[in-house]
DNA sequence: AGCTTACTTTGAAAAGC
DNA sequence: GCTTTAAAAAGTAAGCT
């Protein structure tokens, strides 16, 4: 059963740190902070220990991304907490953190032959068009993921909130091109 | 009242206008791509059909015609590249893109991704190779699909690789830069399909 | 002919244009 | 809709040696 491993690529989540920030201040004190108000809103931090980006916002509301897995969002984010106080900076203590959207990788270890999947799923639930990308884009309603699939017959699962959306997601996809013989 | 008729008299003025304007805009797309008049007619329907569902809210016309251009390219098996209708259309090759995604399933075209057999007949009249060398070429991409080698790959650039093998084959050899140009692919392109293409169909390229 | 870099697609949040 | 972040998949493209 181990076949049925996926691998988490990219986590994104928010959540609020504070009611507001000076954002000027943060970029001073901050090595590398970008923060450009006309072209983006938000000031870029990026952290290297589990590796991740932050979306730092005015209104004290933050975008974690990058990270690897669910635990070191919540690592890095605590990290960016303390690092914050650090320059005298007062955060909320138990931030409430959500998991916007689960990036994840898998293999069906089986070449596919996109054309007959598109035709099995039914055109208007799928789209392929190889002209402008290799992968046939297929969205499951439930779990809620979106499957791009590969003629390598590997998965890219993205849209879900927790991992079991991600393996569920690759499971249906599965199943689904096994009751159609195309595996 | 007498209102109400002379609004409908003015939305009535309005819609026709639109509608010639979008008329006139898929016949010079359609005259500046080359396109018969079958696929003018067909890009009109769709047109027309789209008006019908109101999918132009909140798009521009010309957006919708020259999606509508693309997709009865492709209903008519004579496909154009988005890039071609970007050329023609004023419209970027994204908007048209989107556009068509968005017609194609409100419209229910239910259409196949376009099949590098339809891009046979323009390419090798452009490079002036008769039908032998048509008929070549399709019968390599029929192999090539059979062994799952067109899978994920662009249409033009797997055409454009059979097209290369069939002409040298046939002995009325193209180079890969007269081949790719008439693609619209670049020679690295051509070279690595024609390469997956000769080694997987054992075909002997004898150059 | 390679190698490197980069763009295509998918998803979601943030604040503002 | 756009802007910015991150990351994977595979194909194609462009620049440089």
């Amino acid at each position: 059963m181990s076949e049925s491993s996926i691998k988490i690529e990219n986590v994104v989540a928010s959540t609020k740190l504070a009611e507001e920030f000076d954002l000027t201040v943060i970029e001073s004190q901050f090595e590398g902070a970008e923060y450009n108000k006309q072209k983006f809103p938000g000031l870029v931090y990026r952290v290297s220990d589990p590796k991740a980006a932050f979306l730092v916002f005015t209104s004290g509301k933050v975008v974690c991304t990058g990270a690897k897995n669910v635990a070191d969002v919540h690592t890095v984010i605590g990290n960016m907490a303390r690092k914050l106080n650090s320059i005298g900076i007062k955060t909320i203590e138990n931030p409430q953190i959500t998991v916007q959207n689960i990036v994840a990788s898998a293999d069906l270890h089986t070449i596919l032959n996109l054309n007959a999947i598109a035709i099995g799923l039914g055109l208007e639930n799928i789209e392929y068009e190889p002209e402008q990308f290799p992968g046939l884009v297929y969205r499951i309603d439930e779990p809620k993921v979106v499957v791009l699939i590969f003629s390598s017959g590997k998965l890219v699962v993205t849209g879900g909130k927790s991992p079991e959306d991600c393996e569920r997601g690759v499971e249906v996809v599965r199943q689904q091109l096994d009751n159609m013989g195309l595996l | 009242r007498l209102r109400k008729w002379q609004r409908r008299i003015r939305v009535s003025n309005a819609t026709e206008r639109n509608l010639a304007f979008a008329l006139s805009e898929l016949d010079r797309m359609a005259s500046a791509l080359g396109l018969p008049r079958t696929v003018r007619e067909t890009a009109a329907v769709v047109y027309r059909k789209a008006v019908d569902k109101n999918l132009i809210r909140g798009r521009s016309i010309e957006g919708v015609a020259a999606a509508a251009l693309y997709a009865a390219c492709r209903q008519c098996s004579v496909p154009r590249t988005l890039d071609e209708i970007e050329e023609v259309s004023r419209v970027s090759r994204k908007e048209i893109g989107r556009t068509y995604r968005f017609i194609s399933r409100e419209l229910a075209l239910k259409l196949m991704p376009t099949s590098p057999i339809d891009y046979v007949p323009r390419f090798c009249s452009g490079l002036n190779l008769k039908g032998e060398v048509q008929s070549k070429s399709v019968e390599i991409l029929r192999q090539a699909s059979e062994k799952e080698l067109t899978s994920g790959r662009g249409p033009t650039g797997v055409a454009a690789a059979a097209i290369y093998i069939a002409s040298i084959l046939c002995g009325e050899r193209r180079t890969q830069r007269e081949v790719a140009d008439v693609a619209g692919v670049t020679e690295v392109t051509i070279r690595n399909r024609y390469k997956e293409l000769a080694e997987e169909l054992d075909i002997e390229i004898i150059l």
